[in-house]
DNA sequence: TGAGGCGTCGAG
DNA sequence: TCGACGCCTCAG
């Protein structure tokens, strides 16, 4: 009999042995069906990863698997062979790996069902019946009449029109109409006429095309405006027109409204989009059209990247640079890198698409491993914006607005133009303090301080999410003098409404846009072209076009300037660049306004005086110095632990453990106490390990994952393992 | 991670 | 003596 390894949710990192259900047979076990299997008291579905001749248990210590819940695969053959990558190259459970991969409802081994409705059609003695028959019964000449227009239909599109079920069970039983399944799957999609490209993104188009057979993974380069989706959608135009899937990755929910909206008025297609925002039946209806093949065009986010399709065509990752492709915690994986693998797995085309590339990317391409396309000219004949410091030391702020930018706002705003500010802290305060005795609120969980949010009254953490109410009087010493230091959005809002009163003001941050419509609402309002000011945090910077903005202002160039992690530059540059990149975009030409107190600080010469391409080489360079990624690799160990000291001990332990066991050319550093030490009332250690080379980073993390899993440890520890980290907090 | 077993402790 | 609670172990 054949052993079945199963993956099992469960933080265990191993496969588990069953045998199979009675009355099953051989053929029916192939690996992506899911089972119910006893696991431990309980009853749990567990995902066929492989079958074996034996089991080193022996066959007689193995539970049998309850029952079979699919008749074929779940998972295509692609995202199977992906999720075990992923299991080892994140040294991740596969129980939590592999459910990556199942909505919902097929976590909870419901039956698979597909998005196949059930409708009515015409019986051929319906088909028979001459126009006008049935006057006397409008309702089910209404159905009949709805029935020859348009073949079949669902019988929820009957109830919208107002056909109840008794309708049309009487039409039924006089044989003129008869059940059958809707299969929305089979259409063809059409594609819409494509624009003009320009001779750039010609060139690009025809560079990608001549590489059309097999894996091959595109880096497009290409400055803000200079059509970075016409070449998405024209190579999904002819993955489309191949009769296969694409699937689009994009950083975040807020930027589907746009990417969909584009998408239908290129293609009348079935697009299914995938994001933590739905509901768990529309994810899973989404899921199922990807799987079955039914939908053409998938657009997700991160975790969209683990759904199985049954053409992959292209795979398209749009911003690939942005941050919010990395998951935080539990399974750590990075969904540009695993889209890459998997195209590789998959055998098909990639587009990695940004203006402003990961230096991870960059590297990749330069090393000739991604092809390099560049688009360094805006469509149309819009113009990059120049960017210009502005000196703040000794200059009379108000709100953090100083006069030069001051007069810049009013002059756009008075041509007509509107006027974006960047302040990437929320809130109204970032700290409030004791006048009389220097006593600063804190957060008791966290190594931070509380944020002054004064519309709703609050002090708030934002990092563990502890809110109180706000003080009359310090708490050390009862005095009243409370001062809110700092700036944050909302004061400055507080403070352009009332000066700047004439015009109006659209504060965007994610206190201001908590309803999910509000966004979409307030980017086509924008888009009117009405003279206004945005104000807003870097959720304002993703992605968006604002054609009308002239003007962008920075108020607080210096946060963006000094920054602990390594990637802090790449960040800024990144950040500034995709800022500036919102001006000018349509025939007035952009201006873009730093407010420093640093005019000096070499990163910021670097980005008045150099294209994020150029500080992007230089970067680069100075990370193959230090052989810091993409140079080298990087793993962080984790302690998460309601005692310090408990933690630090616990990676002493494993680095101790692990030199013994580990070559040369690997360097640990730590254990240490992370950034911010303690959050939400848990301190936080980590232990840096550093390679030259992939294949020792790999073998590192299986040995440390090992050493991790034999040392025993009290439950108030976690502890984790983060393959390629992008922060060191 | 979740469930069960076991030891300890305080209340009655 | 019972139940509550914390800690440890185990899961195929």
């Amino acid at each position: 009999m054949p052993v079945l390894k199963l993956a099992i949710p469960t933080p265990l990192r191993t496969l588990f042995d069953y045998l199979p259900p009675d009355n099953v047979e051989a053929e029916a076990l192939k690996p992506g069906v899911r089972l119910h299997v006893p696991f431990g008291k309980r009853q749990v579905t567990g995902y066929l990863v492989e079958l074996s001749a034996d089991s080193k248990l022996g066959q007689s210590a193995l539970k049998q698997a309850t029952a079979l819940l699919d008749s074929g695969p779940l998972l295509s053959p692609g995202v199977l062979a992906l999720c075990n990558w992923a299991t080892h190259y994140y040294q991740h459970p596969p129980g939590e790996v592999f459910q990556a991969a199942f909505p919902k409802a097929m976590r909870q081994g419901r039956a698979h069902r597909s998005n196949d409705e059930a409708g009515w059609e015409l019986s051929n003695r319906g088909k028979g019946l001459p126009s006008g028959a049935l006057a006397r019964s409008p309702k089910q000449a209404l159905a009949l009449k709805m029935l020859q227009d348009s073949k079949q239909l669902g019988t929820n599109s009957l109830k919208q029109a107002g056909i109840q079920s008794p309708i049309l069970k009487t039409l039924q039983d006089k044989g003129l109409i008869q059940r059958c399944e809707i299969n929305h799957g089979d259409s063809a999609a059409a594609i819409g006429e494509a624009l003009n490209p320009s001779a750039e993104q010609a060139k690009v188009l025809a560079g990608m095309r001549a590489n059309d057979r097999g894996f091959s993974c595109h880096l497009v380069e290409g400055v803000t405006g200079s059509g970075k989706t016409e070449i998405y959608l024209q190579r999904i135009a002819d993955c489309l027109e191949r009769g296969d899937q694409a699937l689009v990755l994009i950083p975040e929910i807020g930027l589907t409204p746009q990417t969909l909206a584009r998408f239908n008025s290129r293609f009348r297609a079935e697009i299914a989009v995938l994001h933590s925002g739905l509901s768990d039946a529309q994810r899973y209806r989404a899921w199922e059209a990807a799987r079955s093949g039914s939908a053409h065009i998938v657009i997700g986010t991160r975790s969209a990247v683990f759904t199985s399709l049954a053409r992959p065509g292209l795979i398209v990752v749009d911003e690939e640079h942005d941050q919010s492709f990395k998951q935080q915690d539990g399974f750590r994986y990075s969904a540009r890198d695993v889209a890459v693998k998997r195209a590789q797995l998959e055998g098909c085309p990639i587009i990695l698409g940004s203006a402003t590339p990961s230096l991870e990317s960059l590297h990749n391409a330069l090393q000739g491993r991604y092809i390099h396309h560049r688009l360094r000219e805006r469509a149309g004949s819009s113009q990059l914006p120049t960017l210009e410091a502005v000196d703040i030391r000794k200059s009379p702020l108000q709100a953090g607005f100083s006069p030069a930018l001051l007069q810049a706002i009013e002059h756009s705003l008075q041509n007509r133009q509107q006027v974006l500010l960047f302040l990437n802290r929320r809130g109204y305060a970032p700290t409030l303090q004791c006048h009389d005795c220097g006593w600063v609120a804190e957060c008791p969980a966290c190594d931070a301080r509380l944020t002054l949010h004064r519309k709703q009254r609050r002090l708030r953490c934002h990092h563990c999410g502890t809110t109180r109410p706000v003080l009359q009087r310090c708490p050390q010493c009862r005095s009243d003098q409370l001062l809110s230091l700092g700036l944050g959005t909302e004061q400055a809002e507080e403070w352009l409404a009332h000066h700047l009163s004439q015009w109006p003001l659209y504060r965007v941050d994610s206190d201001s846009m908590q309803g999910r419509e509000s966004m979409q609402t307030l980017v086509d309002q924008i888009n009117r072209g009405d003279p206004c000011i945005l104000l807003g945090t870097q959720m304002l910077t993703k992605g968006h076009h604002f054609p009308a903005v002239s003007l962008v202002g920075v108020i607080d160039m210096d946060a963006m300037l000094f920054s602990t992690d390594f990637r802090g530059e790449e960040r800024a540059a990144q950040l500034l660049t995709q800022v500036a990149g919102r001006a000018g975009r349509a025939d007035t030409p952009g201006r873009v306004l730093l407010q420093t107190h640093h005019p000096d600080h070499p990163t910021l010469m670097a980005m008045l005086t150099q294209n994020y391409h150029q500080q992007a080489l230089s970067m680069l360079e100075r990370r193959c110095q230090s052989a810091l990624p993409p140079a080298g690799q990087l793993l962080i160990a984790r302690s998460d632990c309601t005692d310090a000291e408990y933690g630090e001990q616990f990676l002493g332990k494993l680095r101790a453990a692990a030199q013994a066991q580990l070559p040369t050319g690997i360097t640990m550093i730590g254990p240490l106490p992370a950034p911010m030490q303690r959050r939400a009332g848990r301190f936080r250690s980590q232990l840096l390990v550093h390679t030259a080379e992939r294949r020792l980073s790999r073998l590192a993390a299986k040995v440390l994952v090992e050493l991790a899993q034999q040392q025993s440890v009290s439950r108030g520890l976690n502890w984790s393992l983060d393959v390629d980290p992008q922060d060191m907090f």
